[in-house]
DNA sequence: TCAACATATCTGTCAAGACGAATGTATTGA
DNA sequence: TCAATACATTCGTCTTGACAGATATGTTGA
């Protein structure tokens, strides 16, 4: 069985948890993809940082990427294994809890919903979660297509 | 308040899980109070690399020492937070899948209490999970685990 | 008090990894 | 092809922490 001997040894995973950057990338994440350019806006951290942390996570085998034209999606993982999905599980339960969590979760909603969107993120993908059927009224009709 | 913005911040947890030793102890120690010289023995480790890694969780707020004569003793600290007694109870379930985990939960049962104990342990306090009725008050109470 | 024992901490060395700054690479549109 | 955009990687520096080996501390019994 897979469990643990191979890209998923324990260690491995917990190193990849233990660093603030990672965490929020993780909590920004968990609801669906989303395109780097928004993880720079969000954090407000520069995007040598965010990619060396993704680059990270994926190697960890916790995050997967795809290209979109310019754009770089990053979405979790399919989970190989399934005491590890149980804690990742736990641990997005555990990022919602967190203050600093809930305010960048607030942050994306804004930076790709509301009518101040930086410029340079106008012609963005928006992430899954805020572009697709289950939205809200106010989310559905600023939706910006490519 | 109890959530997590004190002595438990995630990262300081999730750092505090990734090194094998650090989960081999807590593997061991999962089902009740052991003393330093079973780890030290069980994990065939030198004594100062056990001590350190348990400071290292002593600090990081996952378990509690307590000393009885020369001997210290080792026990998972009462869970401060609820997520995080969570994220630890799927760790331990992760735990007791592992194939080496398994072998040093049994190498602990032999040393304790088969005919062949090592000389400078036999006259060691046994571990509270292996150690039927003669013991303190304190340590009968302690029977919580999976 | 001293010796023996159990455990803890200190010291020096080394590797992983976090950071900003600079640079490289792939894609798009002109 | 060229420039702009979006992202990835490399570089040099610094910090953290893992290790072995040596030593310090605290407890017990003589």
């Amino acid at each position: 069985m897979a469990t643990g001997h191979g890209v998923f040894n324990m260690e491995r995973l917990f190193r990849a948890l233990a660093d603030r950057t990672r965490l929020r990338l993780l909590n920004l994440i968990s609801e669906g993809e989303v395109c780097v350019c928004f993880f720079v806006e969000v954090l407000g951290t520069p995007q040598p940082k965010i990619s060396r942390h993704l680059a990270y996570l994926r190697r960890a085998g916790i995050v997967a990427a795809r290209r979109e034209g310019k754009w770089m999606h990053y979405r979790l993982a399919p989970p190989k294994d399934l005491l590890v999905s149980r804690i990742l599980t736990e641990v997005r339960s555990w990022l919602a809890e967190d203050r600093e969590m809930q305010l960048d979760r607030a942050r994306l909603v804004k930076v790709c919903c509301s009518p101040g969107v930086p410029l340079r993120l106008q012609a963005a993908p928006r992430p899954a979660s805020l572009s697709g059927e289950s939205r809200t009224a106010e989310h559905r009709n600023r939706r910006l297509a490519r």
